[in-house]
DNA sequence: TTTATTCTTCCTACTAGTTGGTAGTTTCGA
DNA sequence: TCGAAACTACCAACTAGTAGGAAGAATAAA
């Protein structure tokens, strides 16, 4: 019923992996081909077009981020706790260097040149991202989890620009570490003072 | 001796104008013949190759930098309103749609893919922006213009980020002034509170 | 149980269009 | 008349995508 790893599950890898190191115009079928291990024609097979398959795979990708979402918010009570696991999640995937950049940031960045039906993906995981920041952001203020300076949504907005800025910095210097260099006084400020 | 428009200068500017949109890999050399209207062949007579022509850009693109870093050092005294005009000037690119993200933000995110010729002169970018704001943080927090909460050299790598990230927010959601909204409590935030 | 049929997955072989780049020639102003 | 800058006309390699067939596994019919 349910295999351990297809064909299907594997192209979708290797595409993610080529999409995070060159973006969408910078791998071809080709590429996928000899990763998988499989010929260029077959690949059409299971996704018809270069489309289909970047649409499909940052739609993966958003649903598997609203399932971690998820799990953290039921494991993490404490919403300062959840915005530092979901720095140390980016923390660890650029330090291991095995997801060293994030696929939406990739296709962000190439957006206005993007086939429409990617472009509103990609979109759709930014909106995602955002409102479930500004959640967090929320209640983790009415809690005095969280010590705000502006607005929720703002802070949100502010948190995630400075998580993804930090992650272009780290490749930018081809320094992992910088990437939490940056993030831990991002934090340090979110974090409420003891009161004395 | 000097002509106000030069051929080369043309392709330059369509090439800066195509990288924006859609990256290294994202343009060609046809679409830069259309725009400027001369023939594919004739570019390469000014830039033999793909590799020549944007590694000239982003040198020059340094260069630029440089020199209107220079200016604004002399004309602006306090490190704040550097900070402040730095900020504004990205944003005002933002909003009118001129030059609505950074040639060097895109190909940072392709740095694994690019050419090595190119990856250096990126690289090079960075180091500048990084170094500069990191003195305007020291000299900043020295005279009382800037109050820092982490060393200048993180102070700095985190505006860096605030700002490329901010760019990136704004293009992912399609909302130019989401930049200003990050960037103004990111600027209040390093303002000295007067004492009372 | 055997046979026939369908479906899935992969293959070879191909296409039309694009890519960066070259060779050799013309045009034209200094 | 000389050099820069443009041109026409190529090229090999690569692009996404198609057509049609072979192998095998699952399903249905005898």
């Amino acid at each position: 019923m349910s295999n351990l790893s297809t064909t299907s599950d594997d192209i979708l890898a290797s595409t993610r992996h080529l999409l995070i190191s060159g973006g969408y115009n910078g791998f071809s079928y080709a590429d996928i081909s000899e990763i998988v291990g499989i010929r260029k024609a077959s690949i059409h097979h299971h996704f018809p077009s270069k489309v289909d398959l970047v649409r499909e795979l940052v739609k993966r990708y958003r649903e598997d981020g609203q399932a971690s979402v998820g799990v953290l918010e039921q494991k993490v009570p404490n919403a300062l706790d959840i915005l530092k696991a979901y720095a140390n999640h980016w923390a660890a995937c650029i330090e291991d260097a095995s997801r060293p950049y994030c696929v939406c940031a990739m296709l962000a960045s190439e957006l206005p040149s993007l086939p429409t039906e990617v472009a509103t993906e990609v979109t759709n995981f930014f909106r995602f991202i955002s409102s479930w920041l500004a959640s967090v952001m929320e209640r983790g203020s009415k809690q005095g989890e969280l010590s705000l300076t502006s607005a929720p949504h703002v802070e949100a907005e502010t948190f995630l620009a400075t998580v993804y800025g930090a992650m272009l910095s780290a490749r930018a210097n081809g320094k992992p570490e910088v990437f939490s260099m940056i993030l831990e006084p991002a934090l340090n400020r979110l974090t409420p003072t003891v009161s004395h």
